[in-house]
DNA sequence: AACCCACACAACCGCCGAGAT
DNA sequence: AATCTCGGCGGTTGTGTGGGT
C-alpha cells in the first residue's frame, strides 16, 4: 500500500493540543508567516506533524476566528449554501467570514442535519418533496463552477478563552483596523444589540458584501494567505496563486442574493427558529 | 455516588490536485 | 512522463462533558 501517514511516525504526538504547544506554534507563525508547514515541527520542536500543525492554526489559532452559537443568519446560509453545493463546506466557509469550514461542518452534522430532518419530514407531511425548499442536497460534483476553497470545548472555559486570548494577542500582529477587525466590531455591535434587528441585519448585509474578492484581500491582510516573512520568490508565487484564484472564488452573488434575499428564505430562517423553539 | 448514554467538537485520516524536480 | 512533496478538502473518529437514571 501507500506510504504510512505523516503523523504514524514514532514520536508525533496526538490528541488535544495544550495551550504551550498554542503559543509555540503561534509565536513561530508570528516570526515566519503561516506555510512550509513541513518545517514548523522540525523548527519549533513540536511533536506534532506539519498537518496537524496546519491544521490547529486553520481551525483555532487563527486570528479572527469566531467561535460559539451560530446566529439563524448564519444558520440560514449554512442552509441555502449547502442545499445549493452540497457538502463542500470549505466553500461555504468562504461565505461565513470568521467561521471555519470544519466549524461549519460539525455544526451542520450536529445540529443543522437532524433540524432539517425534523423539519422536512414535516414538510414532506404536508406536501410534495418537490417543493420543499429544504432538501438536503447532495449537489456539490456536479456543481463545476464552485468557488475554490481556501480557507476546547472539552475545557470550555478555560481552554477556549485562551484560545482566543492567543487570537487577540495576534490582533495587535495584524494590521490594524483590517475588515475583518470591523467585522468583529460589526459582530460585537450586534451582540450588544441583543437581537435587534437592526444589529442582525446589519450583519447579515456585512456577509453578503464579502465579494468581489473581499475574503483573499482580508485573508491576505490576516497574514493567513500571505506569505509573511518569506523571501519575494514565494510572494510572487503566492500572488500568483491568489489571482488564479481569484478567478475561481468569486462566482456571481446575484443569483445566491436574490435566493438569500427571496421569501422562501424569510420562511426557512422562521421554520428554524420554530424549531429551535 | 456510580453508571450509562447522547451530544458536541477537536483532531485525525485518506484522498486528491498542483507544482516542483 | 513519472514521481515526489505539500497543502487543501471532506469524511470520520475519539473523547470529554453533562444530563438522566
Amino acid at each position: 500500500m501507500g506510504r504510512p501517514p505523516c503523523c504514524d511516525k514514532v514520536g508525533i504526538k496526538k490528541g488535544p493540543w495544550t495551550p504551550e504547544e498554542d503559543i509555540i506554534l503561534v509565536t513561530y507563525i508570528q516570526e515566519h508567516g503561516p506555510g512550509n508547514w513541513r518545517s514548523v515541527p522540525t523548527n519549533t520542536g513540536l511533536l506534532r506533524c506539519s498537518k496537524s500543525c496546519r491544521l490547529r492554526w486553520t481551525n483555532y489559532l487563527r486570528p479572527g476566528i469566531k467561535r460559539g452559537n451560530f446566529t439563524p443568519h448564519e444558520e440560514g446560509m449554512i442552509v441555502h449554501l449547502q442545499a445549493l453545493w452540497g457538502n463542500k463546506w470549505a466553500a461555504i466557509a468562504s461565505y461565513l467570514p470568521q467561521r471555519t469550514d470544519n466549524d461549519i461542518k460539525n455544526y451542520w452534522n450536529t445540529h443543522l442535519k437532524k433540524k432539517i430532518k425534523k423539519l422536512q419530514s414535516a414538510f414532506d407531511s404536508q406536501m410534495a418533496p418537490s417543493h420543499s425548499p429544504l432538501s438536503i442536497s447532495t449537489a456539490g460534483k456536479s456543481h463545476q463552477n464552485m468557488p475554490s476553497a481556501k480557507n476546547a470545548h472539552h475545557y470550555p472555559n478555560i481552554y477556549a478563552s485562551s484560545t482566543q486570548n492567543i487570537s487577540r494577542l495576534l490582533e495587535g500582529w495584524m494590521i490594524s483596523s483590517t475588515p475583518q477587525k470591523k467585522l468583529a466590531d460589526q459582530e460585537t455591535n450586534k451582540e450588544c444589540l441583543n437581537g435587534l434587528v437592526e444589529g442582525v441585519d446589519f450583519e447579515f448585509e456585512s456577509v453578503l458584501a464579502f465579494d468581489n474578492g473581499c475574503w483573499d484581500k482580508m485573508m491576505m491582510m490576516s497574514g493567513d494567505y500571505y506569505p509573511k516573512g518569506n523571501d519575494k520568490a514565494a510572494c510572487i508565487l503566492h500572488e500568483r496563486k491568489l489571482q488564479k484564484q481569484e478567478s475561481l472564488n468569486n462566482p456571481p452573488l446575484t443569483f445566491f442574493d436574490r435566493w438569500l434575499l427571496d421569501e422562501s428564505a424569510s420562511q426557512l430562517d422562521g421554520a428554524i427558529e420554530q424549531q429551535v423553539n
